[in-house]
DNA sequence: ATAGCGCATGTCAACGTTGTCACTTGAGCT
DNA sequence: AGCTCAAGTGACAACGTTGACATGCGCTAT
């Protein structure tokens, strides 16, 4: 293991001035610099970071708390961006993975702290209020796709309000009056508010809601729900006046639409736009017709969580924070087209 | 910050014996130990993870370089597969993305030597033979789903052949004789291994092996391939003699090939039998009928990496390795049916 | 000439933990 | 009584780095 000595005695200086060559003090003369720099490179030196977190009390590694999110197709991309962003300044991210288990979720912030972690992202599955409790953390916390009620934390979460007036303002601007929806989980965050963007494109187009053409895509309580998409887009399709487009509460939704819209002799787009969420790309694009639908910004969510983060003192405040809402992008590809 | 000094001179001993209490070294009297005990959880105290990494030299950190694994839903399972596995003694993982970027990489082995983590399990997304070069470092390196043409890391990768082999003898075994397939990429390790699992399966049911019913299902080069297991599947499926299953290379060409009857007006599986590959979820269990597949265990192939890191000496050796192969198991669900 | 200054570099201690070795105590032996 | 031995405990140093402070140099302003 190369050391700082080991630099310093090769170069004929002390270990302090290497430490300043490492942490780019510019008051080095730019001759010894170069000599050590020469050497670093020919030892292959590396810094120990373990000397280094133990001297500063604090490390450049990140915790990322999460239920499940790492963990699933969904969601990953928030700790991408994360990574992302921390790449940057040589720092990292540990990820620590509760499944939902407060048992094991207490376990991991005391991992945090022992890790000396310098914040910690606290990212959920669903958008959704969180309340922490009394995390005994004195380091920043920052929440992805999840916010606290009493706003005691900053947070960052998809607009799905917009995301919802972005489905809805798509179609009926391509001529869409006979929109059926099929939704998520109706107890879901993110339900009621891209319900509250329909609304709103609705009413900016002088189209009245009609509640009878809203079927939920899911039954069953949260984490053990079972996808009827399928059946309900049935049910909407059959119907003497059918919807000429569907919006639907994700991509999954989307891809059983297409099922029956299929079983019905339908083509999408010809009889049927169909318009998703999420833009799980491992559907949406291999859907055909390619699926148009709506982001959720979950790399973006992760980056500026880190951002966010790199912007506050290192210990919370007791200031207020408003949650900091992320634009859902509308991504169009082949499901939707116009009507005449 | 609580220390060790402070749970020491709160219970009225040394720092020393303290330490020994956490460590659990026996030679400790239990009077001694349950009072030391009592006096750490009322401080809560933490045992300081650089100190302790600066002491010993090495961390309990492992080190996961991945070139895109970590970040996309295929096999984030490796990820959790590891973290399960280290979870159980308090160990961590530390992931880097190489996004396939050599320099990167370089980047990230320097950064694991900086946390002394105690091995590295190098993950590739494709089933692939990898050539390290020399990574300067000296701690065990572990190969997940792909390994060392030279055998000089030991190396775990999924059973490819007999995965190929279980879907052709699942669609054998329930009568189908007239069987298509619409593969990977043919250049794919995956690709060839499969391919020789169908052989003998097709040969221990005298049937013969037919090349024309074989499609590709991906075009272009690797990285940028196009999937166009749709038309592969609609010039199968309107052949004359149409095969009475098609065997897919991976679900997401399931799902085209769900797409491509459904507009023949096949129904699936009363038409047409549908073998995925992957056991995504997602997909396999969303698509109307439910998909039966493959699965590819990356979430033991994680695990088990860890496992096998455990029972290596700590520094890497001349031994020859054979790759380890984790079997592929068959996930029954609705889209295979027996034939008359 | 010399005090005062700024620049470049060095010395030292401390961060929290644990391995090494040494010490104390009391039991069990001759 | 004098010995060994084991069990239980403690003192100390060292891991690699960096902040606080000190040193030595050449310069300018007095």
């Amino acid at each position: 293991m190369v050391t700082l000595r080991d630099v310093a005695r090769m170069a004929g200086v002390s270990a302090k001035t290497v430490s300043r060559v490492v942490n780019d003090d510019p008051a080095v003369h730019s001759e010894t610099r170069d000599a050590i720099l020469a050497v670093i490179r020919q030892l292959d030196y590396v810094p120990d970071h373990a000397a280094r977190m133990m001297r500063a009390g604090t490390s450049s590694v990140v915790g990322l708390m999460t239920d499940v999110v790492a963990t699933t197709p969904y969601s990953v991309d928030i700790v991408r961006g994360a990574q992302d962003a921390l790449r940057r300044d040589g720092r990292t991210l540990l990820i620590a993975n509760t499944e939902g288990d407060r048992v094991l979720e207490r376990e991991y912030w005391r991992m945090f702290r022992a890790h000396k972690v310098s914040g910690v992202i606290y990212a959920t599955m669903y958008h959704r209020p969180l309340d922490l409790g009394e995390p005994e953390f004195a380091r920043t916390i920052v929440l992805a796709n999840c916010f606290s009620p009493k706003g005691d934390c900053p947070a960052i979460v998809p607009d799905d309000e917009l995301g919802g007036y972005a489905q809805a303002a798509h179609l009926l601007r391509l001529g869409h009056r006979r929109i059926g929806i099929v939704s998520l989980n109706p107890v879901l965050r993110a339900s009621v508010l891209r319900g509250a963007g329909f609304r709103t494109a609705f009413a900016e187009f002088d189209v009245p809601f009609e509640p009878d053409l809203e079927r939920p895509g899911f039954t069953g309580p949260i984490g053990e729900e079972m996808i009827v998409a399928y059946e309900a887009a049935l049910d909407l399709l059959r119907r003497p006046n059918r919807p000429t487009a569907i919006i639907c509460g994700n991509d999954k939704i989307a891809m059983q639409v297409y099922g029956a819209a299929a079983s019905l002799g339908l083509s999408i787009p010809q009889d049927l736009s169909v318009m998703g969420f999420d833009d799980m790309t491992v559907i949406a694009e291999t859907l055909r017709p390619a699926l148009t639908t709506v982001g959720l910004p979950y790399f973006e969510i992760g980056r500026r969580s880190v951002e966010i983060m790199a912007g506050l003192p290192a210990a919370p405040q007791a200031e207020r924070h408003q949650p900091i809402l992320v634009p859902c992008p509308l991504v169009e590809r082949d499901s939707c087209r116009a009507i005449a």
